[in-house]
Parts: structure tokens; sequence; C-alpha cells
DNA sequence: TTGAAAGGCTACCCGCAGGTAGCCGCGTTC
DNA sequence: GAACGCGGCTACCTGCGGGTAGCCTTTCAA
């Protein structure tokens, strides 16, 4: 029970630490944001990050790799689930989004600081997106086979699709006029279009 | 005569920089590069740069600014040309598509390494973004009152094709399947597909 | 042949920030 | 109440790289 305890707060700790760092590395980037900046943030010092993370970089990787596995679980599991290509297409992008945009500091840094990351880090990342592309075009390919989209060229169509979502971390604002469940609706709404699926 | 070559001479050379600083700040980043790297690639020394660029920062304007003017310049010259509303977003989105392979490595410096541009060079960037920005947000609402376009939300319309569109740079290869233009062409037909204008 | 200027290089400075060694105080246990 | 250990801090090291001062070489004009 003890133990039990001090490893929550351990987890939380190292959660702070976490949220911190997205909030600077994405308003000051990644070499722009320094680890005392971080600790000055948190009201700790330097050496109490170093008790928590091997590094800077692993602290970078620790926050662009579980966001990467949200947005392929989100695509993944609606591509599995039951229904048309075209209701599991639309869960899909509507999922995916909804990550895009949850988790828009995480992901604008990791587009920003992906030369940053250790080879076996981005290894690691590139299987998952390459998995995610994998899953997205398998979808699409399956609605073209029962007829419920018209696409000329399946690959092309999964880049443009997933860089039209993916590309929401840029523009979106959360105080914005649209809500984020109003954004991701609109925003797979225009995939399928693109897909000559049924509206 | 002689100054003018001189001159051509002098344009030669931080042309030459520039280009060998595209190279390198797109394989390893801004601040993974050093002066020192770029003089070595072009048999130079770092203060050779330091007569064509007052510093680092400069080099990464000059690099950005001029790509951004070549895309906001083919979509607005597209965009006021003659001809439908439908023809003329074809143009647009093909010469903007053109613009983002052909300078690859420049746009994705830009989009990485914005946090590192000073506020003067990013507000000049800003405002060319705006303008693009507006210019298609106009041309899509110019279809919508004509009949060529179907589209709910013009404003997330212009975001989401204009992201289509630049994100090519993240996953293009020139030497892979598809051409330039031929990829160029796609992402039109997808953008026009998207705004529900007639094949 | 000489002088001057242009262009580039050698050699250096120095601040910044990632990373670490070692100490200190507090809470826990016997 | 003494001893132990954990967690965090103070204080430091060190290398890297942006930026510069000043010299040397080459070229060209008079």
């Amino acid at each position: 029970m003890a133990e039990h305890m001090r490893d929550e707060i351990l987890a939380y700790k190292r959660d702070r630490i976490l949220q911190e760092a997205v909030k600077l590395f994405y308003e000051r980037g990644f070499t722009g944001t320094t680890l005392d900046d971080i600790a000055a943030e948190l009201g700790v010092t330097k050496p109490f990050i170093y008790t928590h993370f091997r590094s800077k970089v692993e602290l970078l990787a620790a926050l662009c790799q579980p966001t990467i596995e949200m947005s392929l679980e989100a695509v993944a599991s609606a591509a599995d689930s039951g229904g048309t290509p075209t209701v599991r297409l639309r869960m899909a992008m509507e999922g995916f989004a909804r990550v895009i945009l949850q988790r828009q500091a995480n992901i604008a840094i990791y587009f920003r600081e992906e030369k940053n990351l250790t080879p076996e880090a981005l290894d690691a990342i590139n299987t998952l997106r390459k998995k995610f592309d994998r899953v997205l075009s398998s979808l699409l390919r399956e609605g073209v086979a029962t007829g419920a989209f018209t696409i000329p060229d399946v690959n092309i169509a999964a880049l443009a699709i997933g860089g039209m979502i993916s590309w929401a971390y840029t523009w979106h604002r959360p105080e914005g006029r649209l809500t984020l469940d109003d954004v991701s609706g609109r925003l797979a709404d225009l995939a399928l279009k693109m897909v000559g699926a049924a509206v």
C-alpha cells in the first residue's frame, strides 16, 4: 500500500514534468527551452528532472511517442469496428482529428522536433506511422471494393486525408469559433467527400 | 561592366551558401547544423558566410521567406486569371502544389524552424500567409456564389485544402513512383472534389 | 615596381546550457 | 533520540558553436 502510493506520486511528478515541458517546447521550441526553464516553471531545480528522465531528448521522446500511439489507436479501432466502410471511415477520421486537436501541442512538437529524436525513438515512431498508413489505405481499398468510395489513387488519397487532418494542429484555436468536436466533424465530412462517399 | 559582373559573383556566392544551408538544415535541422558545417561543405570557412549574412537566423529567414512568397504568388495569380472558379481553383492548387514540391526542403525548414525566426521575419511571413488564406477563401466563396462549389464552411475548407497540399512536403519523394506534376495534378483533383466541383 | 584595397583565413573569445558530484535536511524506524 | 536513507538542492564542469579581431594573400592600377 505504501509502495503503491509512492509509485503514484512518482508517476504524478513525471507527469507534471511532461506537462510543463510540452507547454514550453510548444511555445519556445525544443532548443529554445532549457531544462532550467522547465524546472523553474515547476518550482524545482534541474537535477529533479534528471531523477525522472535520463536526458532532454528522452523527455522529448516521452511526449511524442504516446501521442502517435493514440492516433494509430483511434484509426485502428475504428477501422476494426463493425459497420460499412463509410461509417468506419467517418469514425476513424473523427477520432483521429480529436487526438490531433486534443494533443495539439504534442503533435506540433513532434513534427517540429523530429530531427532531435534518437534514431531508436524515431524508428519506433516511424513503425507506428507506417502502420497508420497501412490501416487507412486498407480501409479506403475496402470501400473502393464495396463501391462505397471512388478513389483514383488510394495511396495518394490516404496521404491527402491524413495530411488534411494532421494539419489542423497548425490552425486550430481551442478558444475559437468552433469546438473541438465541431472541427473534428467537419474534417471528417471533408474526408468522406474526398473519397466520394455518400453523405 | 566590371561592377556588374562583381555583383553577379556576389549573388552567386550568396546563392551557393543558401543552397548548402537548405540541404543541411533539411537533413540535420537548424540547431543540428553549425555554420562550420555549411562552410566545410562549400570548401570555405565560417567568416566567409558572415560577409554575406549577418547571422545564422538571417540565413534562415533568407531561405524561408521567398518560398512563402512563391506560394502566395502561385495562388494569387491563378485566382486573378480568367476562367470559371473551377478552372482557377485547379490552376491555383496545381501551382501551389508545384511550389511546395519544388521547394520541399525550404518548406520543411520553415515549418520546423519557425520558432527560430526573429519576430520581424515572422511578422512578414505571417502577413503573406494571411493574404494566402484570404485569396483562397475568396476564390472558394466566389465558386459558392456561382453555384460551382458546394461548401458548408468556407474557412474550414480553405484550411483543409491548404493543409492537404502543404502536407505533401512531408511525404513526397522526388525519385518516387509519381512525378512532381503527377502529384500536383492529383492533389488538385482531390481539392476540387472536396469542394464538390464538377470534374 | 609598388601601394592599396578586397576577400578570405587563422585563431580566438565567451556565454550558454546539458549534465553531474556531492551535500544537507527531513522523515522514518528501532 | 540516534542513525539511516531518500529526495532534492547547491555548485560546478565542460564542450560546443555563434560570432569577431586582425592578418595574409592576391589582384589590379598607376
